[in-house]
DNA sequence: CCCCTCTCCGAAAACGTTTGCGTGTTGAAA
DNA sequence: TTTCAACACGCAAACGTTTTCGGAGAGGGG
């Protein structure tokens, strides 16, 4: 096994000094021809690489992103940090990838381990606990220090940072619009509860479009779920005691959910009940029926998050001007709504 | 924007040396009570932390596994991070991810970049074009430089190392062996090209079932599958001329995608076709009809590969032995498949 | 012969830690 | 009063780089 091979053993090696050796690898005009050929012969043969703690260390700059999301096994956050790793690279940066579990305790031991030194920048959507909680004492000191953070899809307006987010509130008065368009008329909402923001905003886009078009807001038709796993009875009752003819869920998890319950109840998607989600994944596009949606991004979500970050990460001056940019998203239209 | 604090400001601010602040912090007896209380509680008000890159610098040790997998779209690969992530958490150790894309160029150029002192150690699953080109050197050089690898689900037995992975035959094997159990009489297979070690793995153990039950393997009932997107008239073909009465097919995109197509001509499953595929992710679970699989807990095999790569990485003397561990796997029956 | 200018290289600091060892001060024992 | 241990602290090296600065030696012009 032959170990890492440093400076300082081909400076002994060759019989010249390290910084000599350093020069020469790196062209410096300052060293001989001879010397610098010497050098680098030596340097290829051995297989010499700069060590990128040391360089981190001396350069103060890690040419890493840390990302802290809830979970990696949703395939939203999945694209994201595909996004993200993909522009990432190309400007030579790596991505070590923390997630909280929906868990702010977690959450804020994951920032702590990573913002002493071990990475550059955050880019990170917020878990459940930490939307409820509003405690966001652990990212504000991580900006305090000095340290760029860019929030994406669950983000708060509590914090002064870069923000990379879809118009949920739009995309889900679209959805609704659609329905009302389409002439549905008992048009119901599956949501989640209102302290995860981007379900807040959904249920807030629902009510608009309703209210725009002079229908009746009711809270019957509403379903909020706190928890996937005991979800079932709501639904069952939304769909027996008020028939509703379409149905928005604000993920596609929901939404599937939603029509498997459907389906066993006797009702057909979409003849008996129209159905759009939110998220395009692997759900939507593979569920029988697949499943119209509104298709977010994620991809260029992550793109555009590391590019805010590594863009602030490598200005010159400090700049206290925070972007917040929107990710355009667009309905997918598939085999869940009735086309009448 | 108050920048962190170092050893050196703290030491300055209290006239005394940074070995001193040092030791009291580490609770050195070396140090005078009074002394030691003064540098903590200075430190505390500072929200001192000691940094990261000096210490993996000192310590010759990152406290941090560097992940390549092809590509963390994919539900498996996904679980297998959170799995890893799990138990290096625990253990004090951050991941740092990186895409390969299923290209040979961009796994060898992560390896690169993370093996020049980054991490402690890969977990890995090889790229499809790494597996057909067979060329490991890359990962030869990793371990001969002392960084130890833990290969996981796409492994290869060229390169001696710690891997985790399924008995992919036995479980191909027992799949078809239930079909057979069932009184199915023509098996079909869908599968990969025979360079993906898994897809070739299944491939054999349903070519060994069917031998062992005297029951003729016929090379018209297995479709081997290069490209996804294109791959539908294949499967078409062999619903249409071979009316198969099963389908085993080797992950769970193919088995969708053949009950799709299924569904597309008129046959339902399982009533005319019963399907089981491999791997049980988000696909697997959600579709309708379910469908019936290899659950392979990704989790679990993430897990295992953290727990072999941080053993070997705090042993004391370095250990030539290299296990392989084999992660169970068991049939999941869901809807695509008839009781009969 | 002297001085100046290149050319080429090495010493050292810096990044932030930890730690073995040396040293000065105190107090007590002899 | 001398001696010695114990105590409390600082120095310096080490991890692997990069880079500034200074210096030695050679060569040329006056």
């Amino acid at each position: 096994m032959k170990r890492k091979v440093t400076l300082k053993q081909i400076a002994r090696e060759l019989d010249v000094s390290i910084s000599t050796v350093s020069k020469s690898l790196r062209n410096s005009p300052e060293i001989s021809e001879d010397t610098r050929q010497k050098v680098q012969a030596f340097a290829k043969l051995y297989n010499y690489r700069p060590n990128n703690i040391a360089l981190s260390l001396k350069n103060k700059k890690t040419k890493t992103i840390g990302i802290i999301i809830p979970e990696i096994v949703h395939h939203f956050f999945a694209t994201v940090i595909s996004g993200i790793e993909q522009v990432a690279n190309k400007s030579g940066y790596n991505v070590i990838v923390c997630l909280s579990n929906e868990s702010f305790d977690k959450e804020v031991i994951n920032m702590d381990m990573l913002a002493n030194g071990s990475i550059d920048g955050f880019i990170m959507s917020l878990s459940k606990e930490t939307q409820l909680k509003k405690d966001f004492h652990h990212i504000e000191e991580a900006i305090n220090q000095g340290m760029p953070v860019v929030m994406f899809d669950r983000v708060t307006n509590e914090v002064l940072c870069d923000k990379v987010i879809i118009d949920d509130q739009l995309a889900a008065y679209e959805a609704v619009d659609f329905f009302i368009d389409k002439g549905f008329k008992k048009i119901a909402l599956v949501t989640t509860v209102d302290y995860v923001s981007v379900g807040k905003l959904r249920t807030d886009g629902y009510n608009n479009a309703l209210t725009d078009h002079d229908m009746p807001v009711n809270e019957d038709m509403i379903v909020k779920i706190e928890d996937i796993e005991n979800c079932a009875s709501k639904i069952e009752k939304l769909l027996k005691d008020k028939k509703p003819d379409a149905i928005f869920a604000v993920n596609e998890l929901f939404a599937v959910t939603t029509i498997k319950l459907a389906n066993k109840m006797g009702l057909t998607v979409p003849d008996d009940l129209s159905v759009i989600g939110f998220t395009d994944g692997i759900i939507s596009q593979f569920s029988t029926p697949s499943i119209s949606t509104i298709s977010q991004n994620g991809i260029k979500m992550g793109g555009r998050a590391a590019k805010l970050l590594i863009e602030r990460l490598e200005m010159e001056e400090e700049n206290e001007q925070y972007t917040t940019e929107l990710i355009e998203t667009h309905l997918v239209l598939r085999e869940s709504t009735a086309t009448l």
